[in-house]
This record gives C-alpha cells, sequence and structure tokens, in this order.
DNA sequence: CAGAGGTAGTTGACACATCACCTAAAACGA
DNA sequence: TCGTTTTAGGTGATGTGTCAACTACCTCTG
C-alpha cells in the first residue's frame, strides 16, 4: 500500500454526511415499519417481490437474484418469516433439490397494510425534500457507483 | 391513511438505486475492512473516534453522542471489541455510575493498519467515481435528509 | 438527610447478516 | 452406467443491532 490518499475536506463532508444519512434513514424506515406493521424492511422487500410475480410464488434462489442477498440470507430469512405465516415453502415436484416460497394471504395482507405507510415514510424522510434536479443526481451517482460495485464483484 | 402518493417513475429510479447501492456498497466497505484488517465498520468507528480524543478515551455516553449510536448498542460493542482486546473499560472515580472506554495500543495499531486500505476502498469504490458537483450535491442531499431525520426524531 | 426522580451503563431476548460447511439431487462425461 | 462435478438449498456459529427492563449511583428538594 503506498501512501495513502486521505479524503480532503469537501470529499470528507460528503462521505460523512452520507454514511450518517445512511445508517439515520435505515434506522428510522425500519423503526416505522416495525412499529406501525410489525415487518423489517427486509420482510418488506421479499414480500414486495413475491407480490409482483405470477402465483405469488419464487424459487428461492430467484429470490436471492431478485433481492441480490445470498441464498443463505433468503433460506435464513424465510425460515422466520415462515413462522409468522407470512410465506411458505413449497417443494418443486419437478426438481428435488428446489424449494418455493410462496407468499401466503397473511403475507398479502401485511404488505397491503404496511405499503401505504411506507411510501409515505419514504416520502416525508427523503424523496419530498429533493428537487428534480437532487434526484436526477442521486440515480446518477447510485448508477455509477453501482456499476464500479459490480464491477469490482465480478473481479473476486 | 389517505391515498397514498405512490412513487412515479424517476423518483422509484432513484429510491431503488439508492437503496441498492447504499446495501452494497455497506457491505463491500465491511468486508475488504474485515478481510484485511479483522475489523469491521463499527469496530473502526469506535476506534476513529477514540483515536481522536484526548488520552484515546471517551465515556460511554459521549461515545454514543459521537457515532449516534444508542447507548446499548455502544455497550454490547465495546464488551465485544474489548473481549478482542482493541479496548478497555475503566472505572470513573469521580462518578460511580460512569465507565471510561479506552483504546489500547493493540486497538491503535489496528486502526493504524486498517486506515489506509479502507480510505483505498471508499475512494476506490465511490469518492472516485464521482465528480466534484456530484459530492457537493450528495453533501447537499445528505445534509437535507438530516435534518429532516433529525427533526423527526425530536418531534417523537 | 430521606426519598423521589433522573442519569449512566448493563443485560437478555430476539431479529438480522455472513461465513463456512453440509446434504441431496441433478447433470454430465468417460 | 458409474463416478465426478455442479447446483439448490439448509444449518450452525458468530457478530451485529434494537428494545425493554434493570441496577446502581447521583442530585435535588423538602
Amino acid at each position: 500500500m503506498t501512501d495513502p490518499r486521505w479524503l480532503d475536506d469537501a470529499e470528507q463532508r460528503a462521505w460523512r454526511g452520507y454514511v450518517r444519512m445512511q445508517s439515520k434513514l435505515n434506522a428510522q424506515l425500519n423503526r416505522q415499519l416495525q412499529t406501525d406493521s410489525q415487518l423489517s424492511l427486509s420482510d418488506f422487500a421479499v414480500l414486495v417481490h413475491l407480490s409482483e410475480v405470477p402465483d405469488r410464488s419464487l424459487r428461492v434462489s430467484q429470490l436471492a437474484q431478485a433481492l441480490h442477498w445470498e441464498k443463505s440470507r433468503v433460506s435464513h430469512h424465510v425460515t422466520r418469516m415462515e413462522r409468522r405465516g407470512l410465506v411458505k415453502r413449497v417443494e418443486c415436484p419437478t426438481d428435488g433439490r428446489s424449494a418455493f416460497v410462496v407468499m401466503t394471504d397473511c403475507g398479502q395482507n401485511a404488505i397491503d397494510a404496511a405499503a401505504p405507510g411506507h411510501v409515505d415514510t419514504v416520502r416525508r424522510l427523503f424523496i419530498d425534500d429533493l428537487t428534480a434536479d437532487q434526484l436526477k443526481a442521486l440515480e446518477a451517482i447510485a448508477g455509477q457507483v453501482l456499476a464500479r460495485l459490480d464491477d469490482e464483484e465480478c473481479r473476486t
């Protein structure tokens, strides 16, 4: 490692601001969803993906891909959600290794009940404070950084 | 809850991009720090704050305030870091309730060793891909959103 | 100086994430 | 067809984060 290029002032401010925003925003969104709907952001993400798909059913690996989660994370999370009746596992008849994750009616109700409050919170805490230009800037930043992250990931 | 205002296309793109960037970036930064230096981002944050302070020592509540963490989180984390010898607890002689968290030499070495690689990763994955304007935009966004978040928090 | 109330910190229970490893069922090639 | 490899998914251990409840100590007021 050659002499590191420390962050200059502007970089420092941007980075620390971003980190702090990110962590607080996450915490608040989680808290709102949890207290108002007894769901975590992760539960919500899983349910969203299942609700957007025919039969409300995806294989574990598809879910992992859609969510950009590791399969083990999906598996653990599905186990917990299954315990609460939000989803259930169904074995695949044609491939003995495979398992479907199916959203139950209870899961559907949960997300229907949670979605409006969640969107509202996302707006209140984030979207509605930003101008159209800022949204565009953010989208661009996310795009660039994600490209870099994906790139880096492949290289591994 | 009146009819929710769902996100329009641009908002959707910005929001989803941000969420995804945020989660992947976090994961990668954590992974790099972990594999190269056996530290988590949280460990790193604690050590940074301790290293910037006289005696490398802060009371738990000061640490909590500096990091914007709950005191319970600090307590748990300090326990884990203490187990690894990165910090130690010292009772306060003047206030029997209080405890100091002091960075050990081992902790100092750990952060000295970790910092260059971490900054480098932050640059590679994030900062260096962004223009000065983008950094300024990001700082502004973070500022606005944080103001809103703090505001919301007080209100509670 | 008693005791009411606040403050500093810890603890236990639980949810979450990651890692390394494991099992079983395909798929495939000699 | 047999044995190897790949693929789908699950498991256990460990570290992390949150909440609610708790202990011990300080402080302040009558």
